[in-house]
DNA sequence: CAATCTAATTACGGCTCCGTAATGAGCAGG
DNA sequence: CCTGCTCATTACGGAGCCGTAATTAGATTG
């Protein structure tokens, strides 16, 4: 991978923004997919206060986005036994599936790019 | 540009999302960003059936999100003068600013991948 | 010139998200 | 234990987007 010129990044954000349009896959909002990929890429463990410090947003932000990314089976909670207040938010394999096609799409459309 | 495998292109996709949400500059849907880019990637004249057609939207999603750039500055409509039921969508100094800086931005955090 | 077709918009009810503020639950120190 | 602190969630009113259906305005055809 190398150097990718401003106008080559538009037109690739392009390709990835139309065929996430196109699927009628559930399209993540800008914030949930933020704090989708953090949970899988960054290292855990992921608290809410963590992410919303990590994100900049505030706690019910997170909380709303899990609820929601929870329904769609990408994410699960589990209680911190060590600390319950905490809750650490776990990946899926079902989240991980949807992230490997997508980093796939892109990857795809990448290649397209000249 | 090289070939972008899927767990970069993921790791690109994450930074430029955690840039989006820092960033408090208005963030767009997924459908808006989608048709803004069009508009300014794609030969013009743009059309509100056109744009709905290469999406694979109704008509209503692109006058909303129409109306809602038009007040950020980013798009502007004329008539057309040769069939007045038409309306020609047009790029503004504005929006080719904001997507300039999108592409810098989503450059920038490519460099960074190694 | 009336009937018909087409483009775009508006209307409407429903759903989701937002930010602020209040609430519930668990830890920690005196 | 109880007071204070922290973590997460819920409550609430407001705003935006959605899809379907109706509407407005302009073109076209017989």
């Amino acid at each position: 991978m190398v150097a990718l010129k401003a106008g080559q990044a538009l037109s690739l954000w392009h390709k990835a923004m139309l065929a996430q349009v196109h699927d009628d896959a559930p399209d993540l909002t800008t914030r949930q997919m933020a704090i989708l990929l953090t949970i899988y890429l960054d290292q855990p463990p992921h608290t809410v206060r963590g992410l919303a410090s990590h994100l900049n947003v505030t706690k019910p932000v997170i909380t709303r986005a899990l609820d929601t990314m929870g329904i769609m089976g990408f994410v699960k909670r589990r209680r911190d036994e060590r600390d319950r207040r905490n809750v650490l938010i776990q990946r899926t394999v079902q989240g991980s599936e949807y992230l490997e096609n997508l980093g796939i799409l892109i990857s795809n459309e990448a290649d397209k790019v000249i």
